[in-house]
DNA sequence: CGTTAACTTGAATTAAGTCAACTGTCGTGG
DNA sequence: CCACGACAGTTGACTTAATTCAAGTTAACG
C-alpha cells in the first residue's frame, strides 16, 4: 500500500519530483542510501524506519522512528552522523534537501506539507527530550508505549494492540537505556498489570490512561 | 536593536501580521503570554528566551533556549506542558500558529522562512537528544559550550568568550543534570584548562576544537 | 525438532543524584 | 566607595538508579 504523499501536493509538479527520486524499496535492517555531503529529505511510503545518530565511541541514539506518511529530515552536517536503516521492508523516496525545498518554494502545497510535518516532528523530538532529560527508565518505557499506541496502535474495546517493529535493542537506544533496563521495566509493567505481551512484537496496553499517568505526562 | 524578519519576509502582507501580532517586551524573569489552547509560534527579535517543558512531579526540562532571529513553535496539547520565558529582556512577536501557517501558505517566501528555521529547531532538538541519551555529564556540558559558542560566541584570536544569559540550574535544566553536577563539571573543564571562567556568566573557551572533541561529537 | 539470536533475570559496580555545609558574586544602601 | 545581605555557585559525603557483567530462558526460523 503506496501512500506518497509528496506527489499528491505537488499536482503539476509531480514528474520534477519524480526525476529527482525514484521510489526505492528498502530491505529489513538495510540502510537507505543517502549522499553522506548533502542534507536529504525522506518520505517514507510504507514500512517503518529508524533514525540513528553516532555519536564518538560507538554510541547510537535513535532519535526518531517513522511509519507510513512520516518525513525524515537528515541533516549531513550536524554534531553527530546520522543514517537511515529500515525495521521492516519499507518503500520511500530520498530527495536532495536543497532542490526539494527549491521546487517546494514555488509549490505551497508542497511546501505547506513539509512544514506541517517539519513541526510535527520537531514537536515528537521536544516530547522526547524531556523523557530522555528527566524521567526514569519506567516512565520512558511508558511515554513510548503511549506514544507508540497513538502511532501504530490498533484499539478494540477500549484495549491497545501493539505490533511492535522495532527491537529490545532499538527501544533501548531510542530512550537512553540498555536493552537490560528496557527488560527489566517490561516486566515491571507486566508484573503491574499494565501490559501483556505475547512473542516479542505483540504488546496489549491494558489500560492507557493509567499508562500515560505513568509516563509522567501532564 | 530589533530584528523582526518576518516582517521582512511577508512582503506586502507584513500589515496583517502586525494586526495578529503587536511586538512584546517581556521583562527578564517573565513568560511569554500565551494562549494555552492555541499552538503558538514566537519569533524573538532581541534578547533571550527558554523554552521549559514541564512533566509530572514538577520536573522541568529546557528543552530549548532562543537568541534573535529565532523562531520559537509552541504545541498546546503535547504530553507536556510548554512555556517560554525571557532570561534578559527581550522582544517578541506571537502568533496563533494556526493563523500564521495561513497567511503563510499564500505567501511562499515566508513560508519557506518558517519552513527553514523549523528544521534548524528540529536538528538542534536532536542533537541534543542525542547528548541527553547517550553522554555523560562531561559530554554533555562541552556540548553545551561548543553549541552557544556557534550562536552566541565572539570569537578573537582563536578563542571563544560567551557571556552565558543562563543561570546553572537552567543549564542544568537543559542538559537533564543537577545545579551541582554541571558546577562539578564546570570545575572539571576549569582544571583541565579546557575553559576559564570569570564572575557567573562569562567563560572562555581555550581550545574549541579540543571541546568538541571531549563533547563526543563525531 | 534443533539452532540461534533475542530476551530475561540476577549480582556487583558506577555515575550522577541528594543532602548538607560552605564560598563567591553582585546589587543595594549606608 | 565600601560593607552587607541574599542568592548563586561550589565542594564534600553518602545514596541510588541504571549499567555492566554473567548466566539462564524463550521465541522464531529453517
Amino acid at each position: 500500500m503506496r501512500c506518497f504523499e509528496p506527489m499528491v501536493w505537488a499536482g503539476g509538479t509531480a514528474n520534477r519530483l519524480r526525476m529527482m527520486a525514484q521510489p526505492m524499496d528498502i530491505a529489513r535492517g538495510r540502510m537507505v542510501p543517502l549522499d553522506p555531503a548533502r542534507d536529504a529529505l525522506v518520505f517514507v511510503g510504507s514500512g517503518a524506519t529508524k533514525l540513528i545518530a553516532s555519536a564518538s565511541g560507538g554510541r547510537e541514539q535513535i532519535v526518531a522512528f517513522h511509519f507510513p506518511g512520516d518525513l525524515v529530515s537528515i541533516p549531513a552536517n550536524g554534531w553527530h552522523s546520522y543514517r537511515l536503516s529500515a525495521l521492516t521492508e519499507a518503500e520511500v523516496l530520498a530527495f536532495p534537501a536543497g532542490e526539494l525545498l527549491e521546487i517546494a518554494a514555488s509549490e505551497p502545497p508542497l511546501q505547506a506539507g513539509l512544514l506541517r510535518r517539519s513541526m510535527t516532528a520537531l514537536h515528537r523530538c521536544r516530547d522526547k527530550s524531556v523523557g530522555l532529560g528527566r524521567k526514569n527508565a519506567q516512565e520512558r518505557l511508558a511515554s513510548f508505549l503511549v506514544g507508540m499506541a497513538g502511532r501504530i496502535g490498533i484499539v478494540e474495546t477500549g484495549r491497545w494492540t501493539l505490533e511492535l517493529p522495532m527491537s529490545r535493542r532499538d527501544i533501548g537506544d531510542s530512550l537512553g537505556l540498555t536493552i537490560e533496563t528496557v527488560s527489566r521495566q517490561f516486566s515491571e509493567l507486566r508484573a503491574t498489570g499494565l501490559i501483556e505481551t505475547s512473542g516479542r512484537s505483540r504488546v496489549l496496553l491494558r489500560d492507557l490512561s493509567a499508562l500515560a499517568e505513568r509516563a509522567g505526562h501532564v
